[in-house]
DNA sequence: TAGATTGTTAATCGATTAACAATC
DNA sequence: TAGATTGTTAATCGATTAACAATC
């Protein structure tokens, strides 16, 4: 157990935490060499990330020492690291299921192919949509998933289908060969062991905003209990 | 400071994770309840919202005693008092800015009304949208957003327009009186104290799912690391 | 009463933060 | 050398979990 972290290979335990952060810093890194600095200090790149120094410091040492003290971080450098540390110095291939509204949205992103991915497909259980495009991404026939996630080793699915189907969806996924799932419907999804589901909830999301508007409407009220 | 906890009343401080999973279980609830059960043990509804037993019931414990020991918790009396601590008893008007793909997606999503909120207006910057509707939902140049938001009493807004435009339009609707904000670009917002952001974030959601799925094929290299 | 299941305790674990020594 | 800024330490805080007494 607990990598013998030899040289600069990347394989030493990172907090999730921190793992969760790391696109942030990329993005901001992004945003600076745009602007073409060179170099920047942890403060510049923490409030560029939104989150404070301390923190950022904390979670760049675990990816080891590419900082200089007394001058800051190399913005290409430490941008060449995060990306190697994530894995997405090449790209990942990702099917997308369900070419509704959300899907369609999904596939027309641009900012997923800058940023590591590679849309192969949209796939939909319609067959009238095959052979279409959206944004340059052909739709399938959703029956033509194995062949596809196959031939272009997909490793990472979009679920953006209905509640009710998501599960099935997810079988036929996993089945594939697919090991990382982003789910979009408002499902618990089960997976085996070894495969990740991470989910995007959106009505959740609403209502954890609503839970805090509650009370600060109440605030008005009681004492004064603003700017936290 | 902290609440002197009367009676029932719904002003406990609850923790910030807690608040995160009560959307969680009013959904496993409402499923439960679909399946016309009266009843459900914490092993149950843990099941169904995806969480072990020992974190729900500890999580409950924070609103309240409002299950019977030996018997488990009564579906429709909990659903009513986790919707009450979250605030969802009556409906929040919500606004929708950016009526591209992702604006439209959102609209189209019918879970939104079923859960606590109510899409009043989609806003978008391209007065010739005007006047159209996507799934009911009325489409209004955002020159009308301020008006829309103080004769609705709308207090929350969601962001579905491209990064760039994504700070002024947060700008705007803060000025105009909504104080929590949904953000879909892939764009740090500074908002006043007061004003609370959650953020979706596409890209990042899919770099952590590579993040994990890097590690994996290293797995079948070396040593059997699989079953997490 | 016996069986079941909650609500709570206490231990553990992981994340955050401030402070500062190391060092450019 | 003096000033700046990193990387690390240690303290604090919050979240998770297992175990079990309370109680239906």
């Amino acid at each position: 157990m607990s990598g013998l972290d030899g040289s600069g290979s990347p394989l030493r335990e990172i907090p999730e935490a921190t793992v969760a952060r790391l696109p942030m810093y990329l993005r901001a890194l992004n945003a600076l060499a745009d602007g073409s600095r060179l170099v920047c200090s942890s403060d510049e790149l923490a409030a560029a990330a939104g989150v404070n120094a301390a923190k950022l410091r904390k979670d760049l040492s675990y990816l080891g020492s590419y900082g200089t003290r007394g001058v800051g971080y190399d913005v290409e450098l430490l941008r060449f690291h995060i990306a190697r540390e994530i894995g997405i110095t090449q790209d990942w291939s990702v099917v997308i299921v369900g070419a509704g509204h959300l899907g369609q949205a999904l596939a027309g992103f641009s900012g997923f192919t800058s940023r590591g991915f590679e849309i192969v497909a949209l796939l939909d259980a319609d067959p009238a949509l095959a052979g279409q495009q959206i944004a340059g991404v052909p739709i399938h026939d959703f029956a033509d998933m194995p062949a596809i996630v196959a031939e272009r080793r997909v490793t990472i699915g979009v679920i953006a289908v209905p509640a009710a189907a998501a599960q099935q969806v997810t079988d036929d996924l996993v089945a594939a060969g697919v090991t990382s799932i982003l789910n979009f419907a408002p499902a618990v999804l089960s997976v085996p062991a070894g495969v990740d589901v991470r989910k995007v909830d959106l009505s959740s999301e609403l209502q954890i905003l609503a839970y805090h508007e509650s009370r600060k409407g109440a605030a008005s009220d009681a004492g004064t209990e603003a700017t936290a």
